[in-house]
DNA sequence: TTTCGACCTTTCAAGTAAAATAGTCGAAAT
DNA sequence: ATTTCGACTATTTTACTTGAAAGGTCGAAA
């Protein structure tokens, strides 16, 4: 993120909010720039089209998520408050994301095909902090040294998976906050018996 | 299953293996006709619709996906070799259930809707084959009792969704066999930490 | 360097007509 | 009484057209 013009961010942040509202394809280019009191033309000068304007703002989010979960990650507490906070933040982010028109459940095939590569490369920065905090679980001697790398792809998958399945579940188009309430409950439980899971020798949870 | 004329049975069977090869929207009437050598008018004597032939094919299968199961039920081993062998036998039946066009990735929304109230169902059945094997294991001792339902369903909606999310990933519309061994051996390795993760009490696998 | 008016190009929505297909019905065959 | 089917209707899908909307370009101006 090294070039961030006051211009730049102000469009991202109209479009953010434009998108959020109405979801990406229902904003057009003229709404945006009407909204930060430019031209359509100008807005080329800084984006090279909607696609990339789209992607600046998601990545813009998912540097803030990263931040956040780096900040947790220096504080003193333990792996296993560490690991169920994130998966917290986690479910706030994507609720976020949802509301941002993103991810919305009929959202078109076109986003989606978009949004492979980015989502694929939050789910490398994801494995990171995921890893970093097992890591850290290991030299604590809360976690078994023996977590490997397949533990730790299985665990993000886990959780992808669940949040896919139980949205997917739900029929109309609206997406209830008690939805979500009860996909973290969910998500707590799975991390309690995951964290026991992998910890089996152990018979005490912090 | 009470009413089964040789017929039905027979124009069950057909229609599977012509929805096996083409789908359900790219299967005519007529086609399943011609392949039992009837005329398409005598299909609607069996089945009033289209769609009502495509569930009697699906539930055949299901069908034999349970009595499957419930033959598993019966044997005399572990609770955990129980729970791994469920889950591969599953994973079986639904990589048969996507040969046969059903659940392929760009299947129509038509379709989708469709079988909500049968994947539903499925659901429900699954849930009472799970509790089950979780009954038997705390009668056995083998299993902590104080299991309870939420963890039933978690265990379910956990393996839903990481057949979805691996599915998801997969590029093409092709799927190949080795998705399906990738696949399995992270469901094997979820059964194992989730199976450690409800008992953590003992130390010991079977 | 930044902005924009005018312009071009592509995409999308609505409408339409023709073809394909699901589904009906009464009569015929067994 | 049960089963079959030819001929019919109703519905859905498809391919196509078209005009408007939106994405994107460019050269000139601030």
């Amino acid at each position: 993120m090294p070039e961030n013009s006051l211009k730049e961010t102000e469009i991202i942040e109209a479009a953010r909010s434009l998108f959020a509202h109405y979801g990406y394809s229902k904003v057009t280019m003229e709404e945006i720039a009407s909204d930060v009191e430019m031209g359509k033309a100008s807005l080329y000068y800084y984006f090279p089209t909607k696609e990339e304007l789209f992607k600046s703002v998601i990545k813009k989010e998912q540097n803030l998520f990263v931040e956040e979960i780096e900040n947790l990650l220096k504080q003193d507490i333990s792996v296993y408050k560490k690991l169920k906070t994130y998966v917290n933040k986690r479910l706030d982010y994507f609720q976020q994301l949802v509301n941002l028109g993103t991810l919305h459940i009929q959202s078109a095939v076109h986003i989606k095909s978009m949004f492979k590569g980015l989502l694929h490369e939050f789910e490398k920065q994801e494995i990171i902090l995921i890893r970093k905090i097992f890591e850290e679980g290991k030299l604590r001697g809360e976690l078994d040294k023996k977590l490997n790398e397949k533990t730790i792809c299985l665990f993000l998958h886990l959780l992808q998976g669940l949040r896919l399945q139980t949205l997917k579940t739900i029929n109309g188009p609206r997406l209830e906050n008690e939805h979500y309430d009860s996909l973290r409950k969910d998500m707590m439980l799975f991390v309690d018996i995951f964290y026991k899971g992998i910890n089996a020798q152990k018979d005490e949870i912090n």
